[in-house]
DNA sequence: CAATCTTTCCAAACCGCTTTGGACGCGAAA
DNA sequence: TTTCGCGTCCAAAGCGGTTTGGAAAGATTG
């Protein structure tokens, strides 16, 4: 493999210590010395055997993300590359390697004891928090450093997170909606186990309790976010007896699933029916090339993956930060898939 | 943290290197002994130290991905996740971790050199090989096993890779159109730096020159895989003063830009123009809920990984393994957007 | 019964790095 | 001159495992 610090050191006549103090910036070194350490470093192409270093450290310079995977959906989220690519990158930066552990959502516990058992990381990650989610109390009982992707409503212990406000977000929409006319509205909503999707759900009941309109079920749609989910659940929606005049969609790519819906019997979305989607900006499915395509709630995920990151980290250098937050809003782009109700 | 070793074999009263080769299965101890070894570990909860052990070993018992990001582009491949739960899942079955390295890809060649000359992975993964990939040769010098997802055309060095049959699955796809007697047939492709688009191309002007066509420029678009691009390019396409009867598609998200485009100007895929796509069965994108909606060459990506990360595990364990390929057939389902030229 | 294996265990070295506790030489202060 | 402090370096003890080379006791053999 590479070069050991004792062949380096060997290699200058000086002992390990002086090499390794020399390469770490600590003062007792000649300033010429670390000059010639660093050079020959460089030219040996000299690394530290990072299971050295962080065995002797004490620190494994590593952060665990666990992705579970629905063993009954068998679904990965898609927002999952993007979250990683961000993270990835603060990572990255900070001279921090990532783990990833991939398992059936029954050996999650497992995964994360493992994690942490086996010293394998300094800092954990957690995507997908349900409702009452169990692992928060869990991972706060292991006592290393986590961050949770989103939020668990029914948790009490406190716990560090980052989350948009999916909320307000959807409760804005809505409103937006509501201003141009429309009563009568979809929400097209991902599985509500999910707490992201409880939370959307809230924003919308929010805002048609404030303008006095009653909740019809009909018009209230769960599951896993897919476009023939969406299409699905247009179609539907459409052949209702009183069917809707806007539509709210969890995912630009339910979205699509809408829109084709709705273009299959003729309709136009933004002149005969309304639709707004959230955008999570996945650099994969972009809205639109210049113009957006859908009036939508926006928030990259990637921003909240690179956030979240650097979050963490700073939890992992400071263990007595405590509990920290980031609460995100989005902003709603108006595309042309909005318009004044015309019933 | 955890349990030590020497923690637990000062409580059984024996020895660290009793206890260590109690836990890992060596012939030189008492069947009574051991057994009750196993039983303190597991109620103590022990996990050997993974920087520790990989120390001692010398193997890291981790694999890593190096996740390039186009900086031109900034695009996370969407196949990426899915590839990745079915590589996870065959690691963590065999207690290998994996680490992911999201790196731009000017800084590729450094990760992967970083990676290897700090120990931390005993094998690598590469993704999205580009035509004359330096990354080939590269790694091939730094001497760790790896694998490709996918190949790597003008690289002459073997290696070992993993790749679905590109070229006679749009051969095939191309044959299909033909035979429903389509003779102006669209290419949307990925990017043509990638190795699989060039790979794609090929098999699509294999057929069309088995078939006495000549090929058309104007009918062959290559950008970044995304449902705006597939709807612009859809549109540019049917404006032709000799617009295509049948377009083949690189990916399910630009079958749905394409699909966009038909439907807007009232065509119907299947009807009025043909669509075939290649579908790498995302679970995030599923072709329709119980029939398929499109015409496609379909290939598991997560079976790809899964497979892919046997592969490489299989040349860890045994490095003179030398190079190993494994090239799957795509399979063709049909789908209702497939029909005769009604022309 | 002595000699020789086996079985079962352990002490100690080692993996490659960090870090503690000096050692040594030199200039400044007493 | 002696003492002290400082700058610069090093030897050695870890970190938590694995592994080599015995050692002690019991079983087997001639």
């Amino acid at each position: 493999m590479g070069v050991t610090l004792k062949e380096l050191a060997a290699s200058l006549g000086l002992s390990p210590t002086t090499v390794s103090r020399a390469l770490n910036g600590y003062p007792e070194v000649n300033i010429k010395t670390r000059q010639r350490v660093a050079d020959a470093a460089r030219a040996a192409n000299y690394h530290p055997n990072t299971r050295a270093k962080s065995l002797a450290t004490g620190q494994s310079r590593a952060v665990g993300h666990v992705i579970p995977i629905s063993t009954s959906h068998e679904i990965v989220n898609p927002i999952f590359a993007d979250f990683i690519a961000g993270a990835g990158e603060a990572y990255s930066r900070a001279g921090y390697d990532m783990v990833l552990s991939v398992v059936p959502d029954a050996e999650e516990e497992a995964a994360y004891r493992n994690l942490v058992a086996r010293g394998t990381v300094d800092g954990l990650m957690v995507h997908g928090p349900r409702l009452h989610d169990d692992r928060i109390g869990l991972l706060h009982d292991l006592g290393l450093p986590f961050m949770v992707h989103g939020r668990s409503s029914g948790v009490n212990t406190p716990y560090s997170w980052l989350d948009i406000n999916n909320r307000r977000s959807f409760r804005r929409a809505t409103e937006f909606l509501l201003d141009l006319g429309h009563t009568r509205i979809a929400l097209v909503n991902g599985l509500e186990g999910m707490d992201f999707a409880m939370r959307r759900r809230t924003g919308y009941l929010d805002a048609l309790e404030a303008a006095g309109i009653a909740p019809d079920r009909a018009l209230m749609r769960t599951a896993e976010m897919t476009e023939p989910y969406g299409h699905q659940a247009g179609r539907e929606l459409l052949r209702l007896p009183d069917p809707p005049t806007a539509m709210l969609a969890s995912s630009m790519i339910v979205a699509y699933g809408l829109r084709r819906a709705l273009t299959e019997v003729g309709l136009q979305p933004g002149r005969d029916v309304s639709v707004i989607t959230h955008d999570d900006d996945l650099s994969y499915m972009p809205n639109g090339l210049d113009v957006p395509q859908f009036t939508a709630t926006c928030s990259s995920v990637r921003d909240a993956g690179r956030k979240a990151a650097e979050m963490l980290l700073a939890l992992v250098n400071d263990p007595d930060l405590g509990p920290i937050n980031h609460l995100m809003e989005t902003r709603l782009v108006l595309g042309d898939s909005t318009g004044r109700n015309r019933l």
